[in-house]
This record gives structure tokens, sequence and C-alpha cells, in this order.
DNA sequence: GATGAATGAGGGTTCATTCAT
DNA sequence: AATGAATGAACCCTCATTCAT
């Protein structure tokens, strides 16, 4: 019913992420922006009713309460940017290529704003939404894993790779993308890297993926 | 700044970590139980007062905020664990050894209780607190990859290792320890891992370590 | 169905009690659902709107109020079961019969859970709503006085009884009924009383009141 | 403290009454004017702190919540306004008299201001505070009817009443007592009765008790 | 130094009411 | 005639902070 172009595939998403003009997604607009500002304790249902340009009675009107509306506001973008991490690598790739693009790719998610938002709100609330935390990982480093795992299992079939174990390799090769600059980035320590630091992330982690794994 | 080994002169350390026995300590318990359970915002002076066992005003004669409370609390507490991570490697050891004796203490010690707690409530609130996080970043994951990188350069130059960049390798060992069993861990999905199923990543680092670094 | 058939005869009750099956009547309905659970205050205009399955809008389009909307439901409410309540009695009962046969409907009235409900709610908003009390009293116990008073004077004419004040006697019998079983049933303390319980009440009343006034 | 002159007896009071002049009780004096004014659904803390000349805040250092203020501001007054009612009867005087003495203080105390307040809030929040109805019922009415049961138990076996169920007699005549009148005060129909009314509904009262009661 | 009563701003939430459709 | 989205004031309650004792 929301997608009904793509006949045969149709795994309907759960939360239908509402339209972009609608009121619903303006008040997630104002809230997306104040709780990236102050946390899920630090906002207040006020502030985000102003910013959202509402008054505070229309927030309770789209959502029961304020974990409602932060869980709404964690699915909106979650979704949003997982969709833009895979689109399906190209098995015919050679594997070493393969990894560097997906790394630049993984990386430059990782760090980018939006994500590191989601990434410290989510950590940070973990305890007291243990469910968005469980969808949060499902949607998006499960995915990001099992993607890379798919690519990997393939290419050792075509002799490309010699993996034992294609899962763990794939975790693997994305915790050599986060090291130290990672943390400090979701510190807050450093701004964007630039291409060239991002470059030679990758480079390392591949070089040591490959000098592993390489057939 | 914190090498005490200059004999005489007693350079007190920045934050003097309180004695022990005393109310400012006292107070500071009471605190790391209120925080660790509630977070920053959701924690409230009556209940650390409370958990203290100390009058409200009294709080206030000791910090002069929340803020500063706060503050003192993560000094105190990163300081404590901090310690417990690296007595020194023993340059003798043989590399792969050493890497497996390092790399299961740092995987014990990151998903810790603690460690987790304080990771958590640092990352929620790097944006609040700036000059927490990089004091955190400082005292932890900095010393730790240096820690290493040291052992690994006297490695290489005892021929031991084939590494030229002794700290990007650091933080490449580092970051293979991270795999997604701590991503699941941070977002309380599982509780501590089983010994081998540390084993099983520390083991998978060193292997891939080795493969490249090794002489 | 409250008798707009006897042709020729307009004399139109003040409130005009709506159709049953109208939208008025609807909204009066749901209405009496929530005022009986919540009370006044505790009433919202939103779920009485869902109770009767209309929307807020239309709610006022009835009524101009909440507190409209509440004297309308009290008229209404007060109106349907006064009705119930006193066909009027036959003058050539015997007198003591005749007390025995009202003084038990009227007990099991007066403690009928829309009675006591209607009490509570126009006892409790007496101060807000003035003529809201005045007319509750009007249209119910002072009726009921009323009634057995004319019929006590009849008797008193037949020599039946021996009144003098048959007003105050029929206040005093009214009165005997109301023992502290009926304060404990308006205060929630106890349910229905059994048709023992009220046999016992009523008896005595009768025999506390024919020993005075038999004739 | 509160009752040193009866020695032996000595029933503490369960809440204790706070010292007329503290914070608390210049609280619940605020809290007594706002809900017999406004009911209390129609209370607001605000408006209670205001009137009892104290931050929102202290309200909340005295008293837990609203209901919390609400039950200790019923008991209060149930027990000032209870205690003013019985001192107990002479058993020697004669019955007659003594029905008179009591009927008229049961009377007036009844129709004061303070109970009726307390009476429509009880019956009000029946449903919502029902332990509340319960010790309304308890230390009130029920205490009321018990003393004259107790003096009518003595008179009969004194010779000078003829009565089998003196629990019953007691509630007739209190019922007696609770004529119309006490129904249009409750409804804030009509203002505190004269003396002549109240004289006249007591005589009446009197008069039927004793023609079947009577020796 | 230690206390805890007092504060008042601000928290999330509910509500009666309005009005464009 | 009927709707229900939008409002903003008011609700109860919590909080960090102050200050007289």
């Amino acid at each position: 019913m929301t997608s009904p172009a793509s006949p045969g595939i149709g795994h309907a998403p759960a939360p239908p992420i509402p339209a972009p003009g609608c009121k619903e997604s303006q008040i997630l607009n104002g809230a997306a922006e104040v709780f990236a500002r102050d946390g899920y304790e630090g906002a207040s249902m006020s502030r985000i009713a102003m910013q959202a340009s509402v008054s505070k009675g229309t927030l309770y009107n789209y959502f029961a309460s304020k974990a409602d509306l932060f869980a709404a506001y964690v699915h909106r973008d979650c979704a949003r940017w997982i969709a833009l991490m895979f689109e399906d690598l190209d098995p015919a790739t050679p594997p070493e290529e393969a990894l560097h693009q997906v790394g630049r790719r993984m990386f430059a998610m990782l760090l980018s704003e939006p994500a590191l938002v989601m990434y410290r709100m989510v950590v940070a609330e973990a305890q007291k939404f243990p469910e968005l935390a469980q969808s949060f990982y499902r949607e998006g480093p499960a995915r990001a894993v099992g993607h890379l795992s798919r690519f990997i299992r393939r290419a050792a079939a075509g002799g490309l790779l010699s993996v034992a174990d294609p899962d763990f390799a794939a975790e693997q090769f994305f915790a050599l993308i986060q090291t130290q600059l990672s943390m400090r980035r979701r510190l807050h320590l450093i701004g964007m890297p630039s291409e060239a630091e991002i470059q030679h992330v990758v480079d390392g982690a591949v070089r040591l993926f490959m000098k592993s794994y390489g057939a």
C-alpha cells in the first residue's frame, strides 16, 4: 500500500515514515534538531514545539509522549541514512577495490554528523530505551556487517578470498575502520576528518585485511 | 605530567583526588551511584545527597554546581580504573604473547560495567562537557594506545615485529578488539561476554595483526 | 415517548428532553457515562466525544460549554428516574400498607446506582452550579415529599391518620428511610443492601410513624 | 500531651495533628480554604500555595502529593469538629431532655459550614478516596450513633426507655434530625437555619421517638 | 562545617475551546 | 451539520540552588 510500485518485493517498512511536507514531519524535524543538540533528557517539549513552530498541544496530537516522539525520531532518521549506506556491492568487483569502496563509504557515514548524533543518543539512552537500541543495532551495524559478509562469502566461493568465517571477517574489517579517529570524533574532539585521513585509515584496513584473507 | 618519578617534589595532580574516607569522597561515592544509574540529566542533587547520606547544603559546600560534581566524579572514576589498565608490559615478552595478554585485558576492561557506564556518560554529554570528553580521551584511550605503541616500537627495534608506523598499528590492534561484540554490549543488548568469546575475538585480532606485522 | 401523544395539550417541558434516537441524545448518553464515572471536573470533553462516538466539534454544536452539557445531562437523567418514582399512590390503600410500599420504593431508588451518582455529583457541584442543585431538589426530593404529603393529608381527612402537619410528617417519614445504611452507601462503603435489610429499615420507619400518627 | 486529663485511656490520635502555628498548619489552612471553595479536583496546588503564602515547592516539602494534602486536610478538620460534638451525655439526664440537647447539638453541627464542606467533599470523592470515606464515617457519624446508642441502652436498663435495639433506635433518631432542611442546606439552597427552625425539627424528632420508645 | 526549609522556574502532560474544511 | 487539527493556558510535580540556623 505504501509502495505498490515494486512488485514482488514489498517488505513494507514497519513505522510508515511520514510524508516530508506534513505536520508530523515538521514536528520530527524540530525534534531532530533539539534532541541532537540537547539529548533526550535535556530536550524539552516546549523547545521542540518552538523549534517546530507548533504549539505544545499539537505535539501531543501526534505523539503520545516525549518517549514516543523520541522513538519516532530515531526510527525515521535511522531509516534515512541507513538507506544511503548500502546499495548492494557488485559481486564482480575485485575484493580489494570493493573493500576500498565500502570502507570509504562506511567511514564517511559513521562519522557524519547525523550518524554521530544518533549514535550518541542511542548509546546514552540504551538503558532507558532498550528496544530502541535493539532496532538501531539491527537496522544499522548488523545490516552493514551482513552486507559485507555476504560479499566476502561470495568472493571466497569464487576463490578470490580465503576466509573461513565470513561473518567474523566482516566484523574485523568493520572494526578496523573505527580507529581512534572515530573515537575522537564521537567525543566531539575533532571535526569531520579530511579525505586524506579517511584514505589513510581505509588503506591500512584493507592492507591488513588482504594480507590475511587474500587468496 | 603524570610522571611521579622525580623524587622529593610533590607537584600535586591537577584535580587532587580526595582521600577515600573524607566527606568529599563520600559525596563522590553517592554521586557515582546515582549518575551511573540515572545519567547526568536524570540524576538529581536530592537523590545524590540522600545516597551519600549528607544534606543537600553540604553538597554545595563541596561542589559549586551539579556540573562541577559531575566533572569531579568523572575525573575520579576515570583515574581509578585507568590506573588498573596498564602496568607496563614487559618488553621481553614475545610480541604474540604480549598482544594476547594486553588484548584480553583491554577487552575485559572496555566491557566492564564501570567502563561502560563511564563511556556512555561521556559520549552522551560530550557536547555539553567538551573538556570532560577531552580529559577522558587523554586519560583513557590515548594512554592505552600510547602504551601499546611504545611496546610495538621496542619490539620493532628488536626485530621482533615489522612495523613502519607503531602508533597506527597500535590503533589498529585496539580497533580489532572492538568488534560488534563491543557494540552490542555498549547498547546494552548483551551482558558480559564469556571467557571463550573474549578469547575468540582476541585470537582473531592477534592473528590478523601478526600476519601483517610479524617479523 | 415522554407523552407527545396527548392531543390538544402543549405544556412543553422547560428543557425539552431530546428524542431518544437523535444526535443530542447520543451525546448525552456518552456524557452520562463519563460524568458518572469521572465526576464533573474529572470528565473530559474528549472522552465524552469518544464515548458518544462524535467529534469534539459536534459536542460544541449542541452544547455551548462543558457546564452546559453537564446541566443538560443532570436535567435529563433526573427527569428520567424521578418519573419512575411516583406513579400516584392509590388513596384507597390502607396507610400502613401504602407506607410500606412507598418506603421500599424510595429506599431502593435512593440507593440505586444512578441516583447515587446523581446525588454525589449534584452535592459535589452545588456550589459551582446552584441552579442545578435547585432544580434537582425541586424535581427530586421535593416532589417525593409532595406526593407523600398529599397522600397523608387525604388519609387524615378520611380519619385513617392523625396528622396535624402532613408536610412535616412526610419529611419525617422520608428521613426515617435514610438511616446510616444510606450514609454508608453514599460513601461507597457498602454495595446495594439486601432485600431483608431494606425491609428491616422500612418496617422500623413505618412502626415509628404509625405509633405517632396512627389514627 | 494531647489529652493527659483522662488517665488510663490514652487512645492516641493516629495522624499527629500539627501544631497550630507551624508551616504545616499554615499550609493546611490555605488548603482548607481552597478545597472548601473549589473541591478536590477544582483546587489547584498553585492556588493553595498562594492562599497559604508559601511557594509551590514548599507544599511538596510537606505533602507528597495533592492527594496526600487532601487527606491530611480531611483528617485534621474532621478530628477538629468531631471532638466538639460529643462530650459524653450525663446518664442521669432524663431521656427526653437528653435527646433535645443532643438533637440540637447534632443539628447545629451537621449544618455548620465546615461540616457541610467536609461532607460534600467526602461524598464527592468517595470513589477516588475510599479510605478517606471510611475514616470519615468511622470518626464522624459512626461515633455519634455509638454515643447515642450507649446512652439509650443505659436508659433502657434503668427502665426509662423501652428499646429492644438501641443501635437501630439511635440511627432512627439521627435520621429524624436530617429532614429536608438538611438536604436543602447540603445543596446550598438555604443558609444556616434559624434557632426556631432547628427547635421545630428537633421537637418533632423527640416527639416521634418518645412516642415509640418512651417507657 | 553542616543542615534542610524555602524557593520559583521549568518539566511533561491534559484540557476546553475554536475554526477552516 | 459534522469534523478533527490546532491552540495555549493550566495542570501537578521536580529541580538546582540559596541561606538562616
